[in-house]
DNA sequence: GGTTAAATAGTAGTATTACTATCATATTTT
DNA sequence: AAAATATGATAGTAATACTACTATTTAACC
């Protein structure tokens, strides 16, 4: 397989796919960030890991903000590309649903090694930091830039699935950002907080999840 | 009314609550974390605007993310303390659900001006920085110290309301949880993606939340 | 195949941040 | 009046978040 994920709008000043310093910082960024946290991630720490200077991390990225931007985009856009895949095989929209449940709660898949990018390790960076990339004062600008169009796209799409369900639900958008933050949000104080989530098990989290989604949807589960 | 929210545990080095220069910090903090957000606000700043030095900061807080932490708490504090004086009102537990998620997607009451703390820039504070004090790799020892039990105990105080609604409901705190991180979320979203939330209205982002918490339980709304 | 232009890597420096340490002075407590 | 405490003033440090400039490699053209 060698199917790559485009990201349409530009957060970066060079391509990092375009050459091998870039895919290096890529894949190195997000061993690093997931490591130490986004807060003491630097381009300096950075550049010393790959044999490079912080000067050349900034030809590719303004700064440690856009380049996480750039991160979690890619992994909207990749979890998109994953659904779209199987939104081919099945065909009730509740199968559809169900799975994009089951991805959106899983840690990592076998699959999920895709060329340079350890998709492990970026599904814990955007359990932990996703938040930092739109709560910020930057935030308006950043949307007029397009900087969240990956997540929009993915929540739209999800969104009409929700209205083949139930074609009268009023709040399909809502409800769909709900799921996904709560999934990721769950997934941290699973880890971090014990009493703040029944959870723990296997499958719970989906479960959970899915009382949620139909329940508000006022159908039964598939 | 002379009442005091009094933190148990303590985030800070010597409590500002006791001197003029401490209710300084908190009242000024609140107002420029609001104006310049967390990542741009500094203890050099705050200095300034009080007309005092860093140093004399930095002998309440050990470092402007405890200071989050104390102001987010008191937050939390604040709330479940108007909880409890509603609840020895109602006697349904829907009603107290109801209250509930009117006071979280409320940015501020009347009776919000609590002695030296401005309720309403407090509340913009935890809808856009609120994620901040937990997602960070001292999210454990923060822990330990107790530093997020204020959001605890209001947690587990509604999650027992839910549990008079449906005693069955298998997932009460991961349900109020998920309730609470939303209602602050969509508030976030309303103001900045206006294509991601269908909760513009007045009154709709609580319809939808209701939507979500009795769909869960699987009863319908009072 | 050699000259020139462009792309990229590497070096050095600056302003700001996030503190810490020390000493002087004012205020309060005993 | 002495002692303890709170605040202020000043200075200094290591790290961060950049920017500007120089050196080197690669590519493009005639």
């Amino acid at each position: 397989m060698n199917v790559s994920i485009q990201l349409k709008v530009k957060s970066f000043i060079r391509d990092p796919n375009d050459t091998d310093l870039g895919r290096k910082i890529i894949e190195n960024s997000i061993l690093l960030i997931d490591q130490l946290g986004f807060e003491a991630f630097t381009f300096k720490k950075l550049a010393s890991i790959i044999d490079s200077t912080e000067a050349s991390v900034y030809r590719y990225f303004e700064n440690k903000h856009k380049l996480l931007i750039y991160l979690i985009s890619w992994y909207w856009s990749w979890l998109e590309y994953r659904l779209n895949v199987e939104f081919l095989k099945v065909h009730k929209p509740e199968q559809k649903l169900d799975f994009f449940l089951k991805v959106i709660t899983t840690p990592g898949n076998v699959d999920s090694e895709f060329k340079f990018v350890n998709g492990v390790a970026l599904h814990r960076i955007v359990v932990s930091e996703s938040p930092k990339a739109f709560l910020t004062k930057d935030v308006d600008a950043d949307n007029k830039d397009g900087y969240f169009r990956s997540y929009k796209v993915l929540v739209h799409m999800i969104s009409n699935v929700v209205l083949e369900v139930n074609s009268a639900y009023p709040y399909p958008t809502a409800l769909v950002t709900t799921i996904i933050e709560s999934a990721y949000n769950q997934q941290y104080f699973i880890d971090h907080f014990k009493t703040l989530s029944e959870t723990r098990k296997k499958g719970d989290l989906e479960k959970f999840l899915s009382g949620i989604l139909y329940g508000a949807l006022n159908v039964k589960p598939s």
